[in-house]
DNA sequence: TCATTACTCCTTTTT
DNA sequence: GGAGTAATGA
């Protein structure tokens, strides 16, 4: 017996596909091959005949990998992984479990999954029902309280009274309660019910869990350190008639603290599930020497740790980690778009580059400098295409026509586009609303055939709500491309935007285009709102090169040649609030994910620190990372800073670090003291200087990006441009290096 | 009813 | 520097 899912595998990697019974957990290290693993595993259960696909449980963190996982063991196994009902993120499995129990725990099948803004606005009007000052408890607060219990599996009556660890914890308790009720009779859930309510289900109907415990023969648990209570509960119950429980994690990897993930889930699985055999994966075959090195030097650091060493399968040492100190935030995407220039002109494939931030806002520098520089690029996880206003708008008249008592889409949509229904008649819809506890949509049928709205109001109201009706008719005659056309059309929607002169109006137009041309990939309506609230992402295209540019936590389980890290700063990463709130445990979370960074490179591995930062709009400067200093010098490689005024002022580095730190002279005294400044404010510096330019110098301009001048007339400066010649003033032109 | 403006408080990370 | 909101005016 050798089939071809065992070749190439290393002894701990087959141990691991081969041990197939009873509990296991697989420690595997960054770029051991994980997700082979997963596969070959997955694939040979199936081929042994121990269990058919339907009977296997496969639970990772994020859809993009349930869909990597999917078509690699699809091509292993053939036509049988269509029998793989249960691969999927936990939340979409909870989801499939709620829709086919949805009665049991007071929902309809077809429930909708509330976002983020719909969880905000529902906790807003129950704050104003109980008459809670907004200003000192926001929101947001009740959100977190309510998320944090749910990520515990504990549902309002289980939150102990006399847990009163926080402050306004039994307003938090009213309003979670609240809040749920009123989720239910809106017939949705939130992303914490997808998970809560399935538990409840289990731990309420024990001939349920009979039946899903024999149906689940084998479960496969990826990224098992990132697991919370409820998932490690869901787990607990599921395997236990079985007990062939295989989770796949590590430790050093573990970023999700602050949903709810429990890092002791995967400290004490030996403990948890009795006789469970650990393997370790250690031999890392992705990155080089001595990106491996300032991984493991970095992350020795840490105390809470299973232990675990990676070692390198690369002969090559490659380059060294390269550290760099530059003035300010600009010249970083500066200095980082130069480096990605020198890989576009080694001919590289761009998807093998990214740059990696701790928190989105930093993206904004980098994405200016690559429209300017002309590098193609691709946000990954960033502003998604659900989230855009226009598609908010789209879904809201779908999810309405699905389920016509989804108050917060019709509020939504009542008035978009204007049809003279504004807050004065919302107000007096939602008045009745509440007073006969029905839904909006219910009163307006009502109220349409009294007189407590206005003439006007009322007319347009009872032709909104038939517009409604017309579309609910046709839902199961029509198909729903051709339904959610209609209803852009009907609904005036699409006019609206075409109307509408602003330069972005034809972008929105385009985006619903193509949210039309998505739908003919579900089957139903019903399908498409689903994949929707679950999927907040759409795909990109992975077939045109471009950098990629993300979050260090989206990046987690991807690999790449070329990796920047920038804004290794105290405050930025590790992140101030982390600190503040979790202390010790939150700087090792920090810590984690830095390592989760740097294990992403494969060859080339990129860090900078910018000492002047905008933070908040105004100039705040920052002191390099602690991280940079506690990876081992021999594998880091240091550079100069970037800039016209500070050329060759090292500013990190590793034998002055604690000395420079608690230094308490700033870096602007520092140029100063040093003559480079001379008392400037530092928004005159981007002008300060004067420049003296000769035809082929190399230029730069801040709105036309860099180009080569071409001839000089005084100060009015003829410049080529990638875009074209433009003429400018020689004040506007920076001078760059020929090289 | 809707558009404009002044003013507040921000920002971590995601299924 | 920006999003969301409350207050003001047309």
């Amino acid at each position: 017996m050798n089939p071809n899912y065992f070749s190439d595998l290393n002894v701990q990697q087959k141990d691991a596909v081969m041990h197939t019974e009873g509990p296991l957990l697989i420690l595997a290290g960054a770029g051991t091959g994980k997700t082979r693993v997963l596969t070959s595993r997955l694939a040979h259960i199936i081929d042994q005949k121990k269990a058919f696909p339907s009977n296997i449980l496969a639970v990772t963190f994020t859809n993009k990998a349930a869909k990597e996982m999917q078509v690699r063991i699809g091509n292993i196994i053939g036509s049988a992984i269509e029998g793989m009902n249960w691969l999927g993120t936990f939340h979409s499995i909870g989801a499939k479990l709620l829709r086919m129990h949805a009665e049991e725990v007071d929902l309809k099948s077809d429930f909708t999954i509330l976002d983020t803004d719909d969880q905000l606005k529902v906790i807003k009007e129950v704050i104003k029902s109980i008459n809670i000052d907004e200003k000192r408890f926001p929101p947001r607060y009740f959100l977190s309280q309510i998320e944090n219990w749910k990520n515990k599996g504990l549902p309002p009556e289980k939150v102990a009274k006399n847990e009163l660890d926080m402050i306004g914890h039994e307003k938090s308790i009213d309003v979670y309660d609240k809040y749920q009720n009123r989720l239910s009779r809106l017939n949705s859930a939130d992303f914490g019910d997808l998970l809560l309510l399935p538990l409840e289900l289990l731990q309420k109907n024990e001939s349920l869990l009979n039946k899903y415990q024999r149906i689940f023969s084998y479960i496969l648990v990826d990224e098992y350190q990132d697991t919370n209570s409820v998932q490690y509960l869901l787990l607990k119950l599921l395997s236990q008639r079985s007990l062939n429980i295989a989770c796949v994690g590590d430790d050093d990897q573990s970023i999700y603290g602050w949903r709810g993930a429990d890092v002791n889930n995967i400290l004490n699985f030996e403990r948890d599930f009795r006789g469970a055999k650990i393997i370790r994966l250690e031999k890392n075959y992705r990155s080089t020497k001595n990106i491996l090195g300032a991984a493991r030097s970095l992350i020795s650091n840490n105390k809470d740790r299973l232990g675990k060493e990676l070692s390198s399968y690369k002969e090559d040492d490659g380059d060294k980690v390269k550290i760099n100190s530059v003035w300010s935030a600009d010249d970083e995407a500066r200095l980082v778009s130069d480096e990605i220039d020198k890989i576009i002109s080694k001919k590289e494939n761009l998807n093998n580059t990214a740059v990696l931030v701790r928190a989105s806002f930093q993206m904004r520098e980098f994405e200016d400098r690559f429209i300017i520089n002309s590098i193609p690029y691709r946000v990954v996880g960033g502003p998604r295409f659900y989230e855009r206003q226009e598609i908010r708008d789209v879904i809201a008249y779908l999810q309405l026509v699905a389920n016509p008592n989804h108050d917060l889409k019709f509020e939504r949509i009542i008035n978009t586009p204007r049809r003279g229904l504004g807050d004065t008649t919302l107000r007096k819809i939602n008045d009745a609303a509440r007073r006969d506890d029905i839904s909006l949509y219910d009163i307006s049928k009502k109220i349409v055939h009294t007189d407590e709205l206005g003439g006007t109001a009322r007319v347009k109201l009872k032709s909104f709500i038939s517009m409604i009706d017309s579309w609910r008719e046709k839902v199961n005659k029509i198909d729903h491309i051709t339904l959610t056309e209609l209803i852009l059309e009907d609904s005036g929607y699409i006019a609206m935007w075409e109307n509408e002169k602003t330069p972005n109006s034809e972008s929105r137009i385009e985006n619903i285009k193509e949210l039309i041309g998505q739908l003919s990939e579900f089957q139903s309506l019903s399908e498409f709102l689903d994949h929707v609230s679950l999927v907040m992402d759409v795909e990109n295209d992975e077939n045109s090169s471009k950098v990629s540019l993300m979050t260090l936590h989206s990046a987690k389980g991807l690999e790449f040649d070329y990796v920047f890290i920038p804004g290794m700063e105290e405050g930025v990463f590790p992140n101030q609030r982390s600190l503040d709130e979790k202390g010790n445990s939150g700087l090792e979370e920090e810590r984690r994910l830095a390592h989760v960074g740097i294990t992403r490179a494969k060859k080339y591995l990129f860090l900078s620190h910018a000492q002047n930062r905008r933070v908040y709009g105004n100039w705040t400067q920052s002191i390099p990372s602690r991280f940079l200093s506690e990876i081992a010098p021999e594998f880091i490689e240091q550079e100069m800073i970037y800039s016209d005024y500070t050329q060759g002022y090292p500013s990190f580095s590793h034998t002055n670090y604690n000395q420079k730190n608690n230094n308490s002279q700033t870096a602007l005294e520092r140029l100063q003291a040093i003559g480079y400044l001379d008392n400037l404010e530092y928004d005159d510096l981007s002008f300060s200087q004067e420049i003296n330019v000769k035809p082929n110098q190399r230029v730069f301009h801040t709105k036309f990006g860099y180009g080569t001048v071409i001839d000089c007339d005084n100060d009015r400066i003829e410049v080529e441009f990638k875009t074209g010649k433009k003429i400018v003033l020689a004040s506007y032109l920076e001078l760059v290096n020929n090289d």
